[in-house]
Order: structure tokens, then sequence, then C-alpha cells
DNA sequence: ATTCAAAATATTGTCGACAATCTAAAATTT
DNA sequence: AAATTTTAGATTGTCGACAATATTTTGAAT
């Protein structure tokens, strides 16, 4: 998850127990729990390899995410506390100053981008949507975040879109609010798609 | 998945190392799995049970499963093929007499509902989504079905519907589509939430 | 009789070693 | 010289045993 081992490289089970200090057994069980969480790819008899996302697979992430995080935007309007859509709000203008501060360079990289996604995922108090979102999908694009170094550095543009969901979401308009956050990571998936095919020129 | 171990038991090790001839390592390796599939829940120390959807649970996948058959549906429309579609009118003209002949009783239990649900699910062409559906959520809501035994029997509404969403699909209409299989599934969980509030008295 | 503490039991966690399988390297054949 | 077969090496798959931890049972004290 570091990304300490680089993406694609095999998975030497006694290098790896040796590094780590461990025996062989616990090991298999761990690398068996990131199978689960498609982090690595195991072919029986010939050993575990580190996953690489290709451009189709970021591709379909991000359409599981657009539906996902759409569905964690309607239920946030139906399940967050007053409260909580005040500290949204908050983190929002925290946000704004640290885009003004650092000239807007470090927003996406310093997980500002994430934090505004976590709080409406978590908003949504669907502890398996939680959980899909968060947990297992999160790492993958984490991973794809590392080997690019995030040049979709549109903070403003974002910034305002992360305004408006939480409009929306403050007027519990559920339609819209769903509407917005799908709109809001198709665009970033358009910038990513962009910028895979100005890579391999 | 079976559903031989009870849901909710309790698993030993030794005992299940027994009665597959095994030894407790790869066991241990194959529990590890399944706990990435959530279907047993580990604690440290204590030991592993198999996994209970309680009604909160189950509506929380049913959240989940709208929002990615949804997107399924819209999928569908862009990516299956024109043959594909036609066969799937065929699937449902099968289901037709399959109700007509069985008196509509045998629809679900014979798993002509997913049928249907897995050609669109496949029809979008998305290996992770395809891979979440049909994986991961299909095992857990098999576990539910396992225990109620399908009550909710309304055949020939859920054709109609399937129907409905075929036709969209045929027409390439992704907004409908996607709008008519998120009602088609919430109103499956209404009836859900239902068969959970009677079954309580 | 009930509650708390301590010992006994059972279960999980870990390890090192051996067997089965695959990959590569070397040797033989064409 | 190239290709195929064979052999050697390495790696994965499996096992049984031991240590650490949790649960249950037993005993004693209140």
């Amino acid at each position: 998850m570091r990304g300490d081992i680089p993406s694609g490289s095999k998975i030497s089970e006694p290098d790896l127990a040796r590094s780590y200090k461990v025996s062989r057994g616990p090991l298999r069980e761990a690398i068996r729990r990131l199978e689960g969480l498609h982090l690595v790819a195991r072919v029986p008899h010939v050993g575990a390899r580190v996953v690489t996302l290709n451009a189709i697979q970021l591709f379909e992430i991000y359409q599981v995410r657009e539906a996902l995080e759409g569905m964690a935007a309607r239920l946030a309007c139906r399940n967050m506390s007053d409260n909580e859509i005040a500290e949204l709000k908050n983190l929002l203008d925290d946000h704004e100053d640290s885009i003004a501060q650092s000239d807007g360079r470090e927003y996406f990289q310093h997980g500002g981008d994430f934090d505004f996604h976590y709080r409406i995922i978590q908003g949504s108090k669907n502890q398996r949507l939680i959980e899909l979102l968060c947990s297992e999908l999160y790492h993958l694009i984490r991973m794809y975040r590392f080997r690019s170094s995030q040049i979709l550095s549109r903070p403003q543009t974002a910034l305002n879109e992360h305004r408006q969901i939480c409009l929306a979401i403050e007027r519990r308009d559920e339609e819209l609010s769903e509407l917005l956050m799908r709109r809001h990571i198709s665009t970033a998936q358009q910038h990513i798609e962009q910028q895979f095919k100005t890579e391999g020129e």
C-alpha cells in the first residue's frame, strides 16, 4: 500500500518472509488478503505479482466510483446531521485558504480532494458503501496516483464543484447532489483519460 | 457458499481441517479469502464465524446494488451488441413460458431473475463491475435467499419490469434503462423490508 | 449460594521442514 | 547452429509440531 514494492513486480515468498522477519505461513495469509483487495494477483504454482493498472482498468474503476459515490452523495442528503454538514462547509473553507496559500498546487497531493469525498462517503452511513469505497477502491486509485504525480491540478474548479455538491446536500436535494457528484467524478475521469493519451505520445 | 455451514456458526480450524482432509495451513489461507469476500468475519485470537446478515446489512447491500446495477444497465446500452440484446429478448420469452407453466412460483427460485440481471451485468463489459456484482455481492444476497425461501414471488410484475428495461436497452436509452433498473431493484428492496417486518411480528 | 480467582483445556498464531510443481539452464540430437 | 529433451535449481504447496492467547472449568472465599 505504501508503494514500497513496485507495481508489477513479482513477490518472492522466501525473500519477503525474510525481510519482514516472519515465517511463510502468516505471509501467505497476508498475501491472500491482498488478493481479496485486488492488490496482488496470484497464479497457482507460478507466484504472486503486484497488480498494475492499465488505462482500461482505471477507466472501469472510475465508472464504478461514479455509481457508488453518486449514491453516497444521495444518501448523505438523507443521513448527514446538520452538524456534520456545517463541518463539511468548514472543511471547504480550509481548502479555500490552503489553495490561496500554496497557489493551488498541493490540493490533491495532500489529500484535500479525498478529504471531501471521504466525508461524504462517511455521511452516507452505509457501512458497506463506506468499506467498498474507502478500503477497497481507494487503495487502487491511490496506487495509480503514486505513478503519475497528479498532474490533474485543477484545484479551483474542483473546489467550486465541491461547494455546489455541499450546497445540494445542505438543501437535502438528493437528485441534484447525486447528479453533481457523478459529473464531478466523470470530469476527473476525462482528465485522466486525456493524460493517458498525452502520456502515450 | 452452499450453505452447509450454518450462517453465524463458529468455525473450528481443527474440525474443518479434519473434515476436508487438509492441514490447517491451506485452510487458514482459504478462510482469509472468504474473509475478503465478507463471507466470514474473523476476530484475532477468538476465531472465525460465518457472517449473518441482519435487516440493516441487507438493506445496505441493496442500496449498493441499486447504484451498481443501475450503472450496469447504463453501460449495457453502450456496450451490448445487437446480437446480445436479441438473445436477452429470447431469454425473457423463455421466462414468460416458464412462468405460464409453473404458475409463476419458480421464477426466482430457479435463478430466472438472476439470469436476467446477470446478462445485463455482463453486458456492461466492465470487468470490475462484473466481479463486484457477480462474485462479491451475489454470494451475500444468495446467502440471505437461502434463509427466507424467497416469498417475494411477484413473477409477472418482475417480468414486465424486465421487459421494460430490455426495451430501453434496445433503444440505447441510457438514462431510462438506468432509471428503470434502479426502480426495479428498489422495489425488490421494499418487498424484502416488508417481509422482515411481518417476520418480526 | 454467589462471586471472584486460578488452573486446565482448547484454540489460534507461528514456525521449520518436506513434497510437488514450475522455470531455467545445460546437454544432446537433428 | 538451432531446437528439443533432460536435468538442475528455485519456488510454491502442504504438513505436523510448538508457543501464545483466549475460554472454560474448577476451586476457594465472601
